[in-house]
DNA sequence: CGTATTTGACCTGCGC
DNA sequence: GCGCAGGTCAAATACG
């Protein structure tokens, strides 16, 4: 709204300037010699028309402003007295403001557009919001009477729209897979672990979300206690079912002995870590085998409860790349700007899953539309799982892939898209399964369209996010976050001294010329740091006081804990706000769009799974075009 | 002094 | 059962 606010407002200075022009070009042959002609003309071309009787009688100013009033007497004696060369000098300054109100009137037309398309856009959000927050309620009904006798608590919402699945039936398929696609890239990644990966948006309170990470729990539970409602997804409590989850507790979801899905991001990025959004503390740090960059692991400090934890690690083989692993589920509120990533995140998670509840998913190449934000912001990343019905609009994150491993489920998400020819992420994302017999996995390949795709819609999930978080206090708490990354940039010595090297080494040698404006563009926002804070910085400007965390906005964890305090009692004390926070429904959530290249199963569960937002298209992994203008078309579906 | 990071020890899971 | 590797814990240390 607040963008079409300012459209309007916009709109309106431009309106405001037609019809100054006009009066300051009636003001000019009503003082000169103008002719009556070219009255008329300037008074038609403004759609007034002033007949000649009134020019010629009228002798009083009138009080409409887009009159033009001529005094009869003063034209007469002006006709006598001024020169051919004066006369022409303002016939040539009215031809030029008559050139100027042209040029203003198209442009006005042109905003007149711009305001009906933004105003049509809106319309169409809100209307697919409420269809959204409908459905949720109408399954949020239907499943707490049928499905889930257990769930004694009205705040829970189960929802199985959302990765119901079984991979065990394809795991001898994808080690085959993976065993022929292995190039050793994420060798560095561990993909051990399997079962759901939740992290972000969600919180375990939210209904529809928690109905969500159950759906996304992991296949073993799914596959074999499929009868059995509540489906535990934290593995930190081991082996305890998941009886209830109530709102507001800091419980989190509760699983058997299953592992979790991973999410696994690679970026290049010159920071330690990614600013995902999160405040995360180092809890240890590891070299792993085959790597000399250390490992770091960092848990959520959010939330003291809070199982989210993440790995961090150089990319052995290019230092410039962080590949962050997620892990868990948030059970806390999250900034717009993790936020903004959750959908993205969220909707590879589905896939994998949707993929995984198939029995064909032999060596599926898909595409998975990612939040451009994580593309252009790299700041954030949730996992959170989304409605079925909602449909937000799609981008592309060029060099993605899913890889499910045996019974370990890792989605990747490879936003290093600088040049996707180089190598294959086909091949690059295989490596770790060759490596790791035992994770072998089928690496789903998302196309590798190029950054240019993203940039018609780079700011997409910003506008979604806020309107899902618009009491949120974002700006505080995006603020809040930059200040403490900057303040404990902070690195482990190794890590940061290879990294440091190999930056060093590679700064004269890297800077290839880049072929497109756009993908450099776009990689130069990406990479910049400080892209979130102008980000916060609009958003805030458009919001005002968008809610009550507007304290300290350089403080680290330790006030975390009392904004996340706001931010809870804020979002409960506004249940649908809480609620489609919670959903990613109002951060530009993605869903995931299939791609035809060996598209070997139609992924009947995966449509089943995502009815409204799973689409099989023909894009190849170079049309960046074509890309592009499926997220068009997606968000005009919107 | 409080908090975050470091780092060695310990635990766990998996393969042989 | 043993060894390896990943992952976690917690005391020590660093930092503001």
């Amino acid at each position: 709204m607040e963008n079409k606010t300012s459209e309007i407002s916009f709109l309106g200075n431009m309106q405001d300037r037609e019809v100054r022009t006009v009066e300051s070009v009636g003001k000019l042959e009503a003082g000169s010699s103008g002719s009556t002609e070219m009255i008329n003309k300037l008074a038609e071309v403004h759609g007034k028309h002033i007949d000649q009787e009134d020019q010629e009688n009228s002798s009083m100013p009138s009080s409409s402003p887009s009159r033009i009033q001529v005094p009869c007497a003063m034209e007469k004696n002006t006709k006598d007295e001024i020169s051919n060369s004066a006369r022409r000098n303002q016939e040539e300054l009215l031809k030029s403001a008559e050139a100027e109100m042209d040029e203003v009137k198209g442009e006005n037309e042109r905003l007149k557009l711009l305001l009906a398309r933004i105003a049509k856009d809106y319309q169409t959000l809100q209307m697919h919001f409420f269809d959204i927050l409908q459905q949720e309620k109408t399954r949020y009904t239907d499943t707490a009477s049928s499905n889930q006798p257990k769930d004694q608590e009205p705040e829970v919402l189960i929802s199985l729209s959302l990765g119901i699945t079984s991979i065990d039936q394809e795991v001898g398929k994808d080690e085959k897979k993976n065993s022929n696609l292995s190039n050793g890239r994420l060798e560095n990644e561990k993909l051990s672990s399997t079962g759901e990966l939740s992290l972000g948006l969600d919180c375990i309170s939210e209904p529809s979300s928690t109905e969500n990470m159950r759906n996304a729990s992991s296949k073993n539970s799914i596959a074999q206690e499929l009868k059995e409602d509540q489906q535990p997804t934290e593995i930190w409590p081991p082996n305890k079912l998941l009886k209830t989850v109530r709102s507001g507790d800091d419980e989190v979801l509760e699983q058997g002995p299953l592992k979790k899905t991973r999410v696994s991001v690679r970026a290049r990025c010159d920071t330690p870590t990614l600013n995902d959004g999160c405040q995360w503390r180092k809890y240890g740090q590891k070299i792993a085998k085959g790597n000399p960059c250390p490992r770091g692991y960092y848990r959520c400090t959010v939330s003291p409860s809070c199982p989210v934890r993440k790995q961090v690690q150089r990319c052995a083989d290019d230092m410039s790349i962080l590949i962050t692993t997620y892990e868990g589920t948030h059970d806390h509120p999250l900034p717009i700007s993790a936020a903004a990533m959750a959908s993205t995140t969220s909707a590879a998670v589905s896939m994998l899953q949707s993929r995984s509840s198939s029995s064909t998913g032999i060596g599926i190449s898909a595409s998975v539309p990612i939040s451009s934000s994580i593309a252009t912001n790299l700041h954030g990343f949730n996992f959170s799982t989304l409605s079925q019905t909602s449909r937000p609009p799609q981008f592309y994150i060029p060099n993605s892939s899913i890889s499910t491993s045996n019974s370990h489920p890792t989605v990747t998400l490879d936003l290093t898209s600088t040049a996707p020819s180089t190598s294959s992420p086909l091949g690059r994302f295989s490596s770790s399964f060759s490596s790791t017999p035992r994770y072998s996995a089928t690496c789903l390949n998302f196309s590798s369209s190029s950054s240019a795709s993203l940039e018609p819609n780079a700011l997409q999930p910003f506008w979604h996010g806020y309107t899902g978080y618009n009491n949120y206090g974002t700006s505080a708490y995006n603020q809040n976050h930059i200040g403490y990354l900057n303040s404990t940039g902070k690195q482990p010595a190794l890590q940061e001294h290879l990294f440091q090297t190999y930056m060093n080494m590679n700064q004269n040698t890297s800077q290839q010329p880049f072929k497109e404006t756009i993908e450099a563009a776009t990689k130069a926002i990406a990479s910049n740091p400080n892209f979130q804070s102008v980000v916060a910085a609009a958003l805030t400007s458009y919001t005002g006081d968008g809610g009550g965390n507007s304290g300290d906005q350089n403080q680290g964890v330790g006030n975390s804990s009392c904004q996340k305090m706001n931010w809870d009692e804020s979002l409960r004390a506004n249940p649908l706000i809480y609620q489609s926070s919670q959903n990613g429904i109002g951060c530009g959530s993605s869903f995931l769009n299939i791609k035809s290249s060996s598209l070997n199963s139609p992924q009947q569960s995966g449509l089943t799974l995502f009815p409204t937002s799973l689409q099989l298209s023909a894009a190849t992994k170079s049309s960046a075009a074509s890309a592009a203008s499926a997220d068009n078309s997606d968000l005009l579906k919107l």
